[in-house]
DNA sequence: CATGAATGAGCATTCATTCAT
DNA sequence: CATGAATGAATGCTCATTCAT
């Protein structure tokens, strides 16, 4: 597997909605081949196989989520401005990704198949919420929990989830606006909680209240 | 396809694990049938082909989690309490059934491109949450948002995905243990929120305070 | 790889002539198919690929020759007379099926890496003759000479390569006088040589004459 | 197809021991590119493909061997000596090369089907045998038979199998005196025959004694 | 009803060969 | 001259599905 030219790299994002829309068994690498322009001898002359293609895909969305909350988080504000920061950094490249990000969950079995693709989905999704719980502990602007990494899935979750559905409905006319609408719906969620204001607070291990 | 005899329906729940491991793909019926003990013929007299056996698989799981869902929803505590009961009532499901929950993760592109399953992926899942979302704000017992489906998909997406990590992580000795340890630590996260308590609200599209 | 039913078996020789022509690599599974009639999805049901095509059609034949031969070799005459039946009937077999014949001679190569078939090769057309080599100097039939297992192959090989060229010519009219022909002349060889008659004996390992 | 500069000649003997182990449909021109450092588009710059490779190959066998008989059977002895140096000449050639004899006997099929070898096959292994059988007639040092040609066959026959034996064996430390003793058994064989000294002879055609 | 046997349709992958540099 | 890169053409094999019993 030989490093893609750019040309090549370029032309096989033609493959992503095909992928997206049919799952990777459901795309003949024929089909790639067509969508792409790249002939399928040369698809296999530069990858290894199937698979490869999706990897490559992948890794490159990954990368781009990781990049971008990567700069979000490393900001010098406190750990509950950074995280939403990357709430929104994470929801912009999904929104921009609409494709890559349809492809990932319909092929998320295989996806966690991949010892590669595994491990830069958690770089990119999971670690940085894991770091910045943390962090807010530390600076004090998030409060403490019981069950952080179950907290930290949970986050994940919430945003993913949110942003997957997003990429599904299809290509939106305001990308940016719908990133931040979601965004902000997320962070409401994630920082505030649902419970009304004027409750007592539900704290795992509380003690019961009398 | 006719309603399953019982004993090949049990017999059928042995290829979960296949499915989940492989991918729906990746499993060939001749595996199923090896690992089911059911022979290839019969499995096609009894149901219509490969995605008819994920998706018995897989509507018996999502009836399962909606049925408990409902059960605890249907309660006359408020929606802050139903959704606590409702959280708690899709983690033990899903909990129950790693195989299944993870099957359904690996495939859920072609999930949601079987109309039968997409809906009651949705009615089990999306929907109860949706409601108790509704229900809380005229109850009181849960804070108006701006975006009320957005953060219905981000709840669902919190538990949802904090469930499948259980489930992938392979079974657990205690189940219902994690099933209120998760529940415990996502209703946290979704009722009270990450922000400390000191801190002022963030409230979506809420006007910037003085 | 089930055992063969018999109308298979018998449509499977149609392929004989084929690979005769052309060798196994030159064959495709679908000219097989086609030439046979049967189709090539249940050629692979019965036989575990194209290698296995061959090693049926050529195991059948050794086993033909490794019969004759057997026959010829266990009556109670004394070596000499074995040996001359043996090589009549060895020639026979190979007359009467010359594509098979060259489709051995063709694929020897891949004949000779598949294990079953190196060894009903070895036990069909070497080893009677090493046998009768020793039983003809027990009866004194046969004289000893200084290198059994070298004259075996050579004896071998006389036998063979002249089968195999009539095989080769093609299909002749009168196959059983073809045999008897060649067979009395191979006799004549390998029983008195080809030294004249008056000269003295050339022995392995015999003193320079003076 | 040019002739090949020294250097790549003798690289491309590397190949031999490749071929004869596999076959040359077995061996990809890649593999023979890995195996003797010659790129592959370099070798297709020089040889007109892979059949070439073998074609090169062979006939260098082939007129090695040609070669040596030739020089062995154009002394003045009488015709039964020539023959016994014809004999020690192929084999000691044989043995010399047994990779490449290896690979004639793999591929003989394919040798066959590729005239100017099949030509140089008979030229080098049966042309000399069947014109020595008609000089020992006519000198008298070797009988008449009736039937020379199936007898050049045969004595072909009886010396290659022994030589491609020695050749499949696997490098010998010793070649010259194996040569030496294959050679001395098959000339006891085929000069002076297997039957015992003082029986009758078996003369092929020959009127019943009285 | 259940199933062993048979097969049609499909497709990923391979590789010999070409060609621009 | 030599060769890395590219590809057209080919094919072995798989597997979901059917069907006769």
């Amino acid at each position: 597997m030989r490093k893609l030219p750019a040309k090549l790299a370029s032309q096989l994002y033609g493959a992503a909605e095909l992928i997206a829309e049919r799952g990777l068994d459901g795309t003949k690498i024929e089909d790639i081949a067509e969508a792409t322009g790249i002939p399928k001898a040369t698809i296999y002359y530069h990858l290894d196989g199937k698979n490869a293609v999706l990897e490559f895909l992948l890794s490159d969305l990954l990368d781009m989520i990781a990049g971008a909350v990567g700069v979000a988080v490393s900001s010098d504000a406190d750990a509950r401005t950074r995280l939403e920061a990357a709430v929104a950094a994470q929801l912009e490249v999904m929104l921009e990704h609409p494709y890559l990000c349809r492809a990932l969950v319909g092929d998320l079995g295989r996806a966690t198949r991949l010892p590669d693709l595994a491990l830069a989905l958690r770089a990119a999704f999971y670690e940085p919420i894991e770091q910045l719980l943390t962090d807010g502990v530390a600076d004090g602007s998030l409060r403490e929990v019981a069950d952080p990494s179950v907290v930290a899935l949970s986050v994940f979750g919430a945003i993913t989830v949110a942003g997957l559905s997003a990429a599904v409905e299809g290509p939106s006319p305001d990308k940016t606006a719908d990133a931040a609408r979601f965004s902000s719906a997320i962070c409401g969620l994630i920082l505030d909680g649902l419970a009304t204001a004027d409750d007592n607070m539900v704290v795992a291990d509380a003690p019961p209240r009398p």
